[in-house]
DNA sequence: ACATATTCTACTAATTTGATAGGTTTTATT
DNA sequence: AATAAAACCTATCAAATTAGTAGAATATGT
């Protein structure tokens, strides 16, 4: 399952994307479209904003509006920036690597093995689903 | 990524695996091979048990053996025990269903039809490798 | 000047995770 | 029958995570 912040931050970026190269949208009107709590989406926003997704505009008629095309920014992308690592375990992240304490050698883990299958199989289906699969009729 | 308490699961169900048929292992023998804590493993194994997975014996030479078949067992039902659902939203999640609270049509809804496709090809994977994938040699 | 909107930091309540603790029950062996 | 070994069961707990709230600072168009 993926957090709710997650799942918030893909829904305001298909918002952002409907608008794709028109103009800004209020955090506040993203809120109130997609039921989510204004301050907590201010947070979300700005985390897009330092990873590069969204810009924004300050002041009076401001607003936030979507940086990349929605084609090219994937669930996989999103989960990873929020909820971390997409793998089962950790020794077999890409992006979130860690050792495992007690592997002796990671090259014949049969765990290993295994669960690289699984992850490399959920990597590619969430990196298949981008913000342009939302927006499709 | 999974929680340390499926990850011992899978680990304990696969030890117990190598012996399918051959009798009993100790929850002390299990805990020393795969470093995991002993009380922490008497938890999991019970509720392995509870769910059906293994049996056991009491007393004096007694412990736990495999009841179903290694290939039987799927990564999928375990990280359903005790991780909970697949899915990465509750409304496409298959043995743990919720409905969005705010969803109008879930028929027409395109975060439902994207994260089905998600779910089904994780779930397709995950249902791939069993106990007995990681004992092959 | 003023209203509006983003930006930033800190805090908090509830839940989950990863255990630990201690006692009860069952059973094979002596 | 006593004993030791093993599963069984329930409660507790510290740390981390999640899902927010709060409040002020900063920037900008009118």
């Amino acid at each position: 399952m993926m957090s709710k912040k997650c799942k918030y931050a893909i829904k305001a970026l298909v918002q952002l994307g409907g608008k794709f190269k028109q103009g800004n949208m209020f955090t506040a009107d993203i809120a109130a479209n997609e039921s989510i709590p204004k301050k907590f989406l201010e947070q979300i926003l700005l985390e897009l904003k330092h990873a590069g997704y969204v810009g924004s505009h300050k002041g009076y008629g401001g607003g936030y509006f979507l940086k990349k095309d929605p084609a090219e920014i994937s669930v996989a992308d999103i989960y990873r920036l929020f909820d971390g690592a997409i793998a089962l375990v950790p020794c077999v992240a890409v992006q979130f690597y860690e050792k495992c304490e007690d592997c002796k050698d990671e090259k014949t883990c049969v765990y290993r093995r295994e669960f690289e299958v699984i992850r490399e199989r959920t990597r590619d289906v969430m990196k298949e689903v981008t913000i342009s699969s939302f927006l499709k009729e």
